[in-house]
DNA sequence: CTCCGGATACTCGGCTGCGAGTAATTGGGG
DNA sequence: CCCCAATTACTCGCAGCCGAGTATCCGGAG
């Protein structure tokens, strides 16, 4: 467990259900679902069961009773407890007031990028462009309907707020997108050399200059180690700063056989 | 596991790395800190050692050979299969190319805040507009730095995308902090009259005419039916549409002891 | 009256993830 | 030359998460 006693967001979501009314775990995936609020609460029935538990050995909730309709499994009807709302509010705050650290799996991609071509980088981008602005239309389209519907704004706030985000993610893209293309990202000329064909002469022989000159230039004090070892070059002139380093993209192309590691 | 043999992002970040030239785990981690990628994929000790040994079964990377350095303990240095690039080249086209559902705590926060009340909510947000506003500065100052270091933007996309999305989520908390505070947000009558004083008899009749008027508009036709459950009056005219329903505010305040249940 | 699809209401086993714990080694200060 | 702190390099066990599976019941079509 995390800090909190049962740190999965689905529990947070049963308290909030429970302070509304007494229910049992069924109801409470069936409302969650009913309000759509599974788009944003990753709810599954095991996950349901399990945290409904840890809530009663925590002390947040009880089970309340238990009732029988004909001859259907019994219903455990939980309801919350003092503890249990507090919990609730304090949650809560916390995560309305503290913005927390999230690994997404596209900061994930992109801080692994380099190990892409440029070439495929591009493609795959604009892959995600369309698709970006597919969801975005679709979102507006789905507040229309909601709209339509009378659902007032207060309620469709995380749709809002996903939709901002999307937005931004769209923007970025196509920037990003834009300088690959343009060739105007700093930092390409590396990306491509090390991308180029290795049994090119010439292009070898522009990826050590570049490397130099990038070097000579005191950029990116921290990739010297691995400039060092990647290309067996030696370059005079300090030792790397710790901290300064970053992503040295992919070397070699799928077909290249691995040489030996570096002496230590 | 999901549709990948291994899950985990950090066992994309192994692929990545023994893409780069073969290694042992411990320097798997301490080159991923070097270059500051565990500020974008989660890294522990516990976990790497779990998704080696899963690529390995997943046959993605071999053990090449161990070596020992004096007394201390045997280092594997594992390197990447053929599959395993494969495997790395398909699950970056992936990630790159096409936008993923994720589940943030401020997503389910958000779609929650009717549990708060209106004004804990401003004072919440204001606290997290705050919050976010520093960290809006601090990459600022980050990346000032990491230019001034000579790192070349290729290798910090990661961090330019992550402060996109955080200006992006400030603008949003200040738009909605604006709108709550100016009472313009729709639904907030609702909001405030689900917090009001239940032993305010005038409070009380406000939130009845103020349901009744929604209703009449035909607003939030999913509501109707959470509402007759709530406030155990009857509406008339149609049955809840499935899908139109959304969050219910708490109605209780924490002192107000619950009701029982509603027949079915 | 009977069949079938969909809702109801969970259960269960396995695997993943985690972070605290361990133990040896190196380096630098006194 | 010795000691302590930091670094190196993992190990372990348990909790939590997942999703496929199960069993029952209801309502409408034929």
């Amino acid at each position: 467990m995390g800090r909190r006693k049962v740190s999965n967001p689905l529990a947070l979501a049963v308290l909030a259900l429970l302070n509304e009314r007494p229910m049992h775990p069924y109801e409470m995936s069936s409302t969650l679902r009913e309000r759509h609020k599974e788009e944003s609460i990753k709810l599954n029935y095991g996950s349901l069961y399990t945290v409904v538990e840890a809530l009663v050995r925590a002390g947040f909730i009880v089970a309340a009773r238990t009732v029988r309709d004909g001859r259907r499994p019994e219903r455990t009807i939980y309801e919350l407890t003092e503890p249990g709302r507090v919990e609730l509010y304090d949650w809560m705050a916390e995560l309305v007031g503290t913005p927390a650290k999230e690994y997404t799996r596209f900061d994930a991609a992109l801080s692994l990028l380099p190990v892409l071509a440029p070439g495929d980088a591009v493609r795959l981008l604009a892959d995600r462009r369309l698709r970006l602005t597919a969801e975005v239309e679709a979102g507006h389209a789905a507040r229309t309907l909601a709209e339509r519907e009378g659902l007032p704004r207060l309620f469709a706030l995380e749709h809002e707020y996903q939709a901002a985000l999307r937005q931004a993610e769209l923007d970025y893209v196509e920037r990003l997108l834009a300088e690959i293309s343009a060739r105007t990202l700093d930092g390409i000329e590396l990306w491509e050399l090390f991308h180029a064909d290795p049994d090119d002469p010439e292009a070898s022989r522009d990826a050590v200059t570049a490397v130099q000159r990038e070097l000579a230039r005191g950029r990116w004090a921290g990739m010297r180690a691995i400039l060092l070892r990647e290309m067996g070059a030696h370059v005079p002139g300090g030792h790397p700063r710790p901290g300064a380093g970053s992503c040295p993209p992919a070397t070699r192309s799928p077909s290249d056989p691995h040489r030996p590691e570096d002496p230590r």
